[in-house]
DNA sequence: GACTAAGCGAGACGGTACGTCGGGTCTTACG
DNA sequence: CGTAAGACCCGACGTACCGTCTCGCTTAGTC
């Protein structure tokens, strides 16, 4: 009969050191220490540290706040919208340590990996938004919605992974690029 | 007085436990052993695993392929002609996997992090062949060029990260659409 | 209401691992699996390994055979049957392990240290024997017998502790020479 | 190159917990958080706990006194007041309790149990004074020496084991009685 | 003849120690 | 003086058992 109090406890502590402390530096010691367990019970019900991971992502304990993405107005202004929210958590502080914490982990483990779009929901949240686009006629018939997301946030993953200082104009650029309402930009030319 | 054949021995050595074993169990140990060197050396060379991997990366170690574009047609078929190229890498045996790993030791290692980019090459071979179609106006004047690499780089990514099956024909279509020749792909038909 | 079948089941699980793989390598757990049990089932009845031990010895389940001196001749002549059929066991496989194992658990535990000597018998048994030959005149009347019998107990298991060979013919001299029936050697001097 | 303080250090600590805390309740850890070393420097030159207990004691580390027997006066005489000093050791404080865990490690252990008699040194004492009191003409001839003094130090082992209370008087009975000067004690009264 | 209450098997729980791996620092001896 | 070798202290690994603690499930007596 499974302690879901030890449950609780390790989840949390397990989501506490993640944000504080990064993916790697991620102990197991640590996490029965802070959540007053013995590591028994965290080997008994998860295989590895990444399963771990991969429950606290799917449990929604990794970020403080969803990214759901508002239907009230073109596609263009309320994917800026998301992504200023998306951009404002990573610039805060530990923000894009916390989305590289999670890379490494979705790198490194299997579990996390098959998690990691239902974890940030973030391709979840754009394909949605993207699809009722499509049907709006905002966006071409045969627009990849899936890929879209894809590119969208794999963009924002190279971005963190390179270091540089997070390009919030670049990224807007690139989103109204992509989902420019009709014929391209200069297409009077 | 620095050995050049202890620095050659142990970035060949890093290079193929990386390929072998991937970013975790890549050890010092493991890299001094098969590279015939005390751990000493390594250390007094490089201050951390991570600076052996950027270094292999910038040494063009990691991958046994370049990833270049050619320039002899429309843009879209070389850029195709190119992700076909890529594509094969990712799905030969291990490719994925190296990928992953790349990934991995970019999230956790900050000197790998900023070579990311000129070690895949990838964006630097985009962004030229993409300038040049920009200037051929086969692209809008204002085509975010940087940001499209990173896109279709980071769809890439988050693909591998997924542990899906490399979507190669979805990869395809994103790339037609970013680089659809004029306005919305038809959409005035 | 107490369990005979758990009772017995517990005990002979006991005897058969304290056998088989002696006294350190005994497991509560072990114990229990192999019974059938419980493992609260044991700590209900007994407080330690060691008492489990105790129990065991005096109710003669660790030694397969029982120790009895025969009176039927001079006591040298008994003694040295004794001493045949104590040296068989202890030649027999296993048999200098099982009585190291007892050792130990009766250093280590007041309750098998408690009972050792009854669990063995051997000293009762040799007492009993030693009061009659001093009572016969064999041996003399301020003859410590009790004493004589830890002596000839303790030789064998220094013996045993010192993994030499079990060395027979000293003991047996050893016994000629405590037990000498009268003027000892050279007494004529 | 081996280290001599770390060598030193986890001998002594050894030494220091195996008087304080007992065979069993002796750790690995324990020993190498006393003596400020890593667990593997003790792992790399001891294949056991009881091989440092071993080397403890041919060190002489585990008793503070030596048990030489005098040569001043009769055998007897020399041998009762050897014993004399054996038994205040085993009087004092922590002295049985001491012995009944050397024996421990010795009946588990067979590293240990080798270097038992050299370690306490009794053995070797008395093996070397009885002889002399055989070419003395104390003694008879074929008085079996090794065998008696397995006999005396077996007989204060199993009277530690049984948790009796040091029955001093007893072995003095028995120290007389095997070495009694002549015929029977008192057989011609 | 249903109803407790104790004993039971099972096994999860917080711990301690195990023996191993690798990190990063150090010392030694050689070329 | 840089090097190969490897010992050193340390932290974490994943495992084995400890002794305690629920759990439901028998299984007796008792009402």
């Amino acid at each position: 009969m499974r302690s879901a109090a030890a449950r609780e406890a390790i989840l949390a502590a397990t989501a506490r050191q993640f944000q504080l402390r990064g993916y790697d530096n991620l102990t197991i010691e640590g996490i029965a220490k802070e959540a007053g367990v013995g590591k028994q019970t965290i080997y008994r019900w998860w295989p590895s540290r990444g399963a771990l991971i991969a429950e606290c992502l799917t449990d929604g304990r990794l970020f403080p706040v969803d990214f759901d993405i508002p239907v009230s107005g073109p596609v263009l202004d309320d994917v800026e919208t998301w992504l200023d929210r998306v951009l404002a958590v990573l610039h805060s502080p530990g923000g894009s340590g916390l989305l590289r914490s999670l890379v490494a982990a979705a790198a490194e483990d299997d579990a996390v990996g098959q998690h990691l779009s239902e974890g940030i929901g973030v391709e979840q949240s754009l394909h949605t938004r993207l699809t009722l686009a499509v049907r709006a006629g905002e966006l071409p018939a045969d627009a990849p919605v899936d890929q879209l997301g894809s590119a969208i946030l794999g963009a924002i993953i190279v971005q963190a992974l390179g270091r540089e200082e997070a390009d919030a104009e670049g990224l807007r650029e690139l989103v109204r690029f992509l989902l420019r309402p009709d014929g391209q930009a200069g297409s009077s030319a």
